[in-house]
Formats: structure tokens, C-alpha cells, sequence
DNA sequence: CTGAAAGCGCTAACAA
DNA sequence: TTGTTAGCGCTTTCAG
């Protein structure tokens, strides 16, 4: 891209009104040639954006936003990056929000920044939607989200009895699915590892998965909580392996933590997989199909999921806040080597 | 953060007028109020502030940025993040910059759209600097960086003959030290992964360790391209198993594509690692400490890097380009179970 | 359909 | 140290 030759230098940049005189029109002519469907002629028009091509000249975005309150600007708040998952979901949102034109603000906690603050900082920069996703809302942040100017959307996090629309997988769905398949495979012993407390993915997917194993008549399964991360999965493969009645299966929250099952399986050996114990995760993500793994999980339809939050997003045409919607997109069961179904 | 009870709707934002207003001073002075060092008295400062956090207010930072060009943004540029070592990247210039009070923002290419599209989109926006990563620059877009009206760093990255700064790890030497490690161990047909032609990092990188052969009296190795990516490095493993000589060392350009080379040999098995062949990779993300791997790597300071690219892009007080720079951080051999020096 | 003028919320000269 | 004024680059009434 060549910086344009317009003879400023390259300090300034070209605006409306060098456009408006190289064209010989006003300068609310240009504004009206860059605005969809405002009423101008379309000689005029082409006139306009013939000689914003030749000084290179793009609105700004910026001054637009002031006025219009829409900067083309998504926020995403998020606070852990270190989940695999995560990443996938960053990038399916850029390059979703890219092609439409707009662009993300990532808004992470610094040091010790409590996430609450971030949400009226995302406001104040005028984005046009706020997505927060790897991050518990608190009850003032909740009542943020309510009174927020513009649509906020949870993304794979539900809050009980709030008013805010919320996208995910259907957690529950998906636990009571592996529950059925871990049962019907004849899985007598199933065990569980808990992600962090409090976070709703986990909660639902254990909700669903104990229901599964209870309507099959197996008791509540044992718990172990691995805080979401490849450790803690690894301390609980080791600690459900202590039990007196060794688990024969083991359902993790997520997809790193079940890889550190697999990991912590085969440091304390003793036990095959799938052989003695099945593993299955949740998510799929990449690691999940290498080879030395080979898990067997529960697979996140992340596109759909971000199409669906980028709908609700979009779904106000004044820019104002949507009435609260849930959407929770079908999972489906991708079964590999950790499991022998 | 409960919304602030001004009486006004929440479609509307506090603005300066409203806290000058409630504090009984003049706009500029709520203005000087939250300008760092500026000349106001103590007295009048502390009455704007408490009226100010009484309404909720901030100044808005758009209104601003389009006066100062400061808008607290600073653009990130990145083309792929589905190498784990660009996510921590990401997640440590997040956090560092959200504790200086400014925010990322995120430009990666849509479908077909060229990332030299994105940078003057980003000047749009009047970011405060540019850093680009995980992505090829074209000449275009290098004439692009060279003219741009604020700072452009290149991270992990170079661009011979460029006047654009640039910060990373030193490639060569670690790929020198790499070889000297492996020669010293007595290995003798070392081999190597190449990521993407045309990647500075693995050029150099190759560079490096090609040198250090050479030195040791070794011919120059095999090598393999490996895209940077774990089935790349799968394949590499088949490919340089199949080579009459086979090697008893490889080193692959990064982490990921070293993890699917030790993948790739336990599924072709025959060889074991390290009784048979040594594996070592560049990154140290996060899955090379995980048992099934416990790869050796060279682990780049991520934390280091970009602290520099910061200071590189702060060197500049009135946010004009400064003369380019580039800086190499040392990085460090983290030797793990895939060798046994 | 078009241009002139007002103003988004803020900062930066300038006087006072 | 303060308030007043102008104006960043743009959109949007409002006349014409």
C-alpha cells in the first residue's frame, strides 16, 4: 500500500475536506459518498470517491464514531488466553469481524485490574458491542452488562436470572451425551474433574453429565477440580487413581485439562488407556486430535457459536441495546483413541 | 461498577460539561483535571475528581485521541494465531499495556483481504504504534511501515535492508547454540525443519545452526519443510526417517512443528527418543513442558520482548516515529527429556 | 440533490 | 492558575 502521493507530509493525514476541494464539491458531498445510501447522485458520487482513491483518503473512524457512536469497534473481554480454546475463538471473531469491516478491542486485566472496570472502558471508546467470554461477570458486572448502551453478549458463559444474552454450546446437552456414551459403552465407574468453581461451562457440563449417569442408575460420580489447566488435570488423574474403587472413565471440563489426565495417567502408569480407563474432554481443541493423544471430546462449534454472537450483535439497527436472548448451539461427540466405543 | 445515578439516560455518556458543571469550574479546567502535569491547583484538580468519579466520568478517549492523536490504541497486526507461542504474545502485550491504561487493538486479515490493507486502517485509527507480527511483510507494506505518521515495530521478525525497528530473539545464535549443544553431545547427523520459506525467524534460525555444524566439521543437514505446523512436523518425522542416514538429532524451526516431530516418531516407531534420536525446538510454549512431550527447547523471553517493543514504541514522546532500531534478546536452552546432554 | 452551519467531546492556544 | 475561543474530522439538520 503506497502511502499517497498528496504532497502533505506524511504527518498529516488526507481528510474530507482535501476530497471535497480535489472534487470540486462540499464537504458534507464526500461524507454523503461514504455513507450508505444517503441521498447523492450518483455522478457525484463517483466524482467523490474517484478523488478520495487518488489521495488515498478513508474516513476517519474515529471523528465518524464521536457522531454516529459507532466506531466499528467490537470489544472483547477476556482474561485468560492460556486456554487453547480461547485463541481459536480470538481468531474466528477477527477474521469474522474483519471481513464485515470492524475491528476488535481486546480489553484484558492488567496486574491486578478487576475485569469490572474494564466494561465502562470499553463503553467509553464507543465500541459497538461488548463480547465477554473467559471471565466469571460478578453481580455489579452484571448489572453493567443491563444498563450497557449497546448490545453485550456472553460468550460460552451463562448467568442465571440476568438480563443479558448469552451464546454458547449446550453444556448440559453435551455432558449428558458423554454420560450416555460412556454408559451405554459400559462404563461402570465414571469420574469427573471440575473446572474452575463457579464457572457455568463447568457447572452445566457436570449437571448434564450426573444426570446422564444417575438415569442409568451409577451413583454421583467422583469429583476432582482441575482449575481448567493442563496441572491441575495431571493432579487429578493422580488423585482419582488413589481412590479405592479406580475410576474405569473420566469425564474432564475441558480439553487441557483431560490431556493432563492422559499425561498424569501415563507418569503414574499402572493404567492403559482405553483399555483400563477412558478419557474424554471437552472442546476439541487442536491438541485434542495429535496423535499422542488422541482424545476423545466433545466438539465446540466455535464458528457457529460466533456467527450467532455476531447476530445478536448486529440484530439492533439503532445501535441500542437488544432485548436478552440465549442461544446455545449444538455440540457433537468426536470419538478418538482415548476412548474404544 | 453500578452505572453512575445522574439522572440521565443510559443512552447518554457523562460528558466534561456535565462534571464542570457539578463542580462549578470551566470545561478546560475537568480537561486539565485528568491531563497528566498540567497547571491547575491542587484545590480546583480534587473538586473535578470527586465530582468526575461521583457521575462516573472518563474522558472519552475518541474525542481525544482526534485533538492529541493519542488514543490509547496500539495496533497489532496478525495474520495467523494458531501457533500457541503467538497467543502468549498476544496475552503479554495485553497485559502490559492494560497496565500503562492503553488497549490493543486487533487487525488480522479476513478472507482474502492483504494484510498490507490493514495498516493503513489502522493509521485510521489513530493508533499510537504499530506492531506487527506473525506475519510476512511484503516491500509494500515495508515502504508502508517506513512512511507511517507513528512507530511500527516488527516483532519476531526482520526485514533486511528496512528502516523499520524490530525486536526478537537472536534466532542465529540460538540456532548456533543449538548446534553446539548437539555436537557436543557427541550427536552426528543432525538434521532440520524448516517453518515457512521466507520466515526471517526460521532463516536465521537455520542459519545459525547450520554454522555451528560446519564448524564441528559436520556437513550441512537435511532438512525438511515443516510449515511451522504439527502435521508439517509429522510429516518431517516420516520424511527424515526415510532417508537412508538417518538422523539422530532434529531440530525443528518452533515448538509446534518439534512436538509433531516427536509425534510423528512414535507413530512410526522403531526409533526411540533420546536413546535413538534427539528432538529439539524454538519457543518453549506451553505443551513442550507437558510430560508426554518434555521437549528441549530454546525458549524465547517472550515477557522481555515485548517489553522492548514498548520501549521502542514509547521512546517517542511526541508519538512521531523514531529512527529505527533493533533490538536481539537473549534467549535460553531449556534442556528437557527429548535430549539427554 | 446539494451546500452551509452546527456540533459530537475534547484539548490547546490565548488572554485575563 | 483560570476561563474563553477555536477547531480535531466528521455527520447531520436545515434551507435552498
Amino acid at each position: 500500500m503506497t502511502p499517497p502521493k498528496n504532497g502533505k507530509s506524511k504527518m498529516e493525514r488526507t481528510t474530507a475536506a482535501d476530497v471535497a476541494r480535489a472534487a470540486g464539491v462540499s464537504i458534507s458531498a464526500v461524507s454523503r459518498a461514504f455513507t450508505p445510501n444517503a441521498s447523492i447522485a450518483k455522478q457525484t458520487k463517483s466524482r467523490v470517491m474517484q478523488a478520495a482513491t487518488a489521495l488515498g483518503y478513508q474516513p476517519n473512524p474515529l471523528a465518524r464514531g464521536l457522531i454516529t457512536r459507532r466506531s466499528g469497534m467490537i470489544a472483547l473481554l477476556m482474561s485468560e488466553v492460556t486456554n487453547p480454546f480461547y485463541p481459536a475463538v480470538l481468531e474466528t471473531f477477527a477474521r469474522a469481524l474483519s471481513s464485515r469491516g470492524k475491528r476488535i478491542m481486546l480489553f484484558t486485566p492488567g496486574e491486578d485490574e478487576p475485569l469490572e472496570a474494564l466494561l465502562p472502558q470499553a463503553l467509553g471508546y464507543g465500541v459497538e458491542g461488548v463480547v465477554i467470554t473467559s471471565a466469571r461477570p460478578t453481580a455489579e458486572m452484571t448489572a453493567a452488562c443491563e444498563s450497557a448502551p449497546v448490545p453485550v453478549v456472553l460468550f460460552n458463559r451463562t448467568v442465571e436470572g440476568a438480563a443479558i444474552s448469552a451464546v454458547g454450546c449446550d453444556n448440559e446437552a453435551g455432558g449428558r451425551k458423554i454420560a450416555d456414551f460412556l454408559v451405554e459403552s459400559g462404563r461402570k465407574r465414571p469420574a469427573f474433574v471440575a473446572g474452575l468453581a463457579g464457572a457455568s461451562t463447568s457447572l452445566y457440563r457436570e449437571r448434564g453429565f450426573t444426570a446422564g449417569l444417575t438415569a442409568a442408575g451409577l451413583p454421583t460420580p467422583p469429583r476432582h477440580v482441575g482449575d481448567f489447566t493442563f496441572e491441575g488435570g495431571l493432579r487429578a488423574a493422580e488423585e482419582l487413581l488413589d481412590l479405592k474403587e479406580q475410576p474405569d472413565a473420566i469425564f474432564a471440563a475441558n480439553d487441557i485439562m483431560a490431556l493432563g489426565v492422559l499425561d498424569g495417567l501415563r507418569r503414574v502408569g499402572g493404567l492403559r488407556v482405553p483399555e483400563d480407563v477412558w478419557v474424554v474432554g471437552f472442546d476439541d481443541i487442536a491438541a485434542a486430535a495429535w496423535p499422542s493423544f488422541s482424545l476423545t471430546t466433545f466438539r465446540q462449534p466455535i464458528k457457529r457459536m460466533v456467527a450467532e454472537t455476531l447476530r445478536i450483535l448486529e440484530s439492533s439497527d439503532d445501535g441500542a441495546p437488544v432485548p436478552p436472548s440465549t442461544v446455545l448451539v449444538p455440540g457433537r461427540l468426536i470419538e478418538r483413541n482415548s476412548t474404544a466405543g
